[in-house]
DNA sequence: CGGGTGCTTGAGTAACGTCAATTTCGGTGG
DNA sequence: CCACCGAAATTGACGTTACTCAAGCACCCG
């Protein structure tokens, strides 16, 4: 089910300056003025859908992506053949940064819900970004921050009990919606308890039991995919004990 | 143990030019004649003794690393105060990359054993990339490859069995040694057994149980830090069954 | 209304961690 | 050069966590 990103212009009814992710997204390396030069290169078309594939390890790296709305994983495969999800991202994140610099993206992205992103051309953005030092500058910040939040998951997959990576996870989306400007404590989980458990390296059936127990415990309260924190604080130390 | 890396220029023994490393470092990235810019702003001084601190969490970033012989560590803390080894760095690899963009460093990096390093401070680096789009695309090329490798730890860490785990960074490292020329098959391993436990997820008790292991399959031969690769397709065949 | 997918729950087990004892190794000073 | 000390590594016995296998339930979509 591969989508096709051809025509990539076709369709632009939200503007960068109207969008209401702007603030943790591209633009706040540019001055207004400059904002409609990556305007033009950013493309943006009809949503993908649940399942949809964004890009394909192996195929030509022409572009990364912002998420607009709805969600995305990104998985690469290892030499066994199994998948591994090397990242969730949600709105207004940047997707295809471990790909830079090479010929094929490293990785394979997946739509988890109908989501609607903006193609950025890479070629053209550094050349946009070499008139503008700000925005040069900003994509080593969110690329060094791609590498923080993957140590981030590292410590969580490491050799910790299999609680604290969950209710670490949960505060990890938690915090991103915050960002938004949304509610913290009512969260939305677009992905399946195996993508979940794939993520921290645990069986699914572990990710569920866990899920039950934060429940049983008065931490949380789970309607299939709709999470909601009912003692941040309990949470907190779940996922940090001590 | 910090170790103050004022008088950077000190001591110039050796010029990117002449450095062995140089094809997997920095310098592909520029010209010739070009080099001698690069060169002015690296700095040198003498070697950080085992256990040294190259740089802390926390404190005033201010360079990039290359590592020119020895070996590093770097460590995140989490939450709980643990400390998570999030990557080791051999000769010709870059450190920091990962505190890019940022005012202090989100990591510190230990030496592993006597470490000579090249400081290569960034703000002089992204001024230079400026005028050398090649070293601008470079930069981009490095961080990238970071996340990748990063990912690939991932991979590891995740949900396999232990012995999968050790054989694919023993394979990591030996692909590491080729890359500079030097016999993949005989792997001298700076870190304690605790390092690459913590690294991946694993007691230390269970990596030795599992070198003892190999061992006994006539895999590799083990001799304290000193590792020889004995059957490499073997090796294979253990890091990724199927 | 049916079928399928995803989620939950249970029982048994294997893999790995913990604790503890011993050996080896590397560095230091006599 | 050798003896000594402490740190690191090895090995063993035991316990626990989380995985596997399996069955049943809930939900979504057509």
């Amino acid at each position: 089910m591969d989508i096709k990103h051809l025509n990539l212009r076709e369709s632009r009814a939200v503007h960068c300056s109207e969008c209401a992710l702007n603030p943790i997204c591209l633009p706040p390396a540019l001055a207004d003025e400059d904002l409609d030069q990556l305007e033009n290169i950013i493309g943006r078309n009809r949503p993908i859908p649940r399942g949809g594939v964004l890009f394909r390890y192996g195929s030509q790296f022409e572009a990364i992506y912002a998420v607009r709305s709805g969600a995305i994983k990104t998985c690469s495969i290892s030499a066994n053949g199994e998948e591994q999800i090397t990242g969730f991202y949600f709105p207004g994140e940047i997707v295809g940064l471990d790909s830079i610099g090479h010929q094929t993206y490293e990785s394979t992205a997946i739509a988890l819900e109908s989501t609607a992103i903006c193609a950025i051309p890479f070629e053209a953005l550094e050349e946009l970004s070499r008139k503008h030092t700000t925005l040069n500058h900003h994509i080593f910040k969110l690329m060094s921050s791609e590498i923080r939040s993957d140590h981030q998951i590292m410590q969580m997959a490491g050799k910790r009990p299999a609680e604290e990576k969950v209710a670490t996870l949960l505060l990890s989306f938690a915090t991103r919606y915050k960002r938004r400007n949304l509610c913290e404590d009512n969260i939305h989980v677009p992905m399946s308890r195996a993508d979940i458990g794939n993520h921290l390296g645990l069986a699914l059936e572990t990710v569920s039991r866990i899920f039950t127990h934060f429940q049983e415990l008065g931490v949380i309260s789970v309607n299939g995919k709709q999470i909601t924190v009912l003692n941040r604080k309990e949470l907190l130390a779940l996922a940090a004990p001590c």
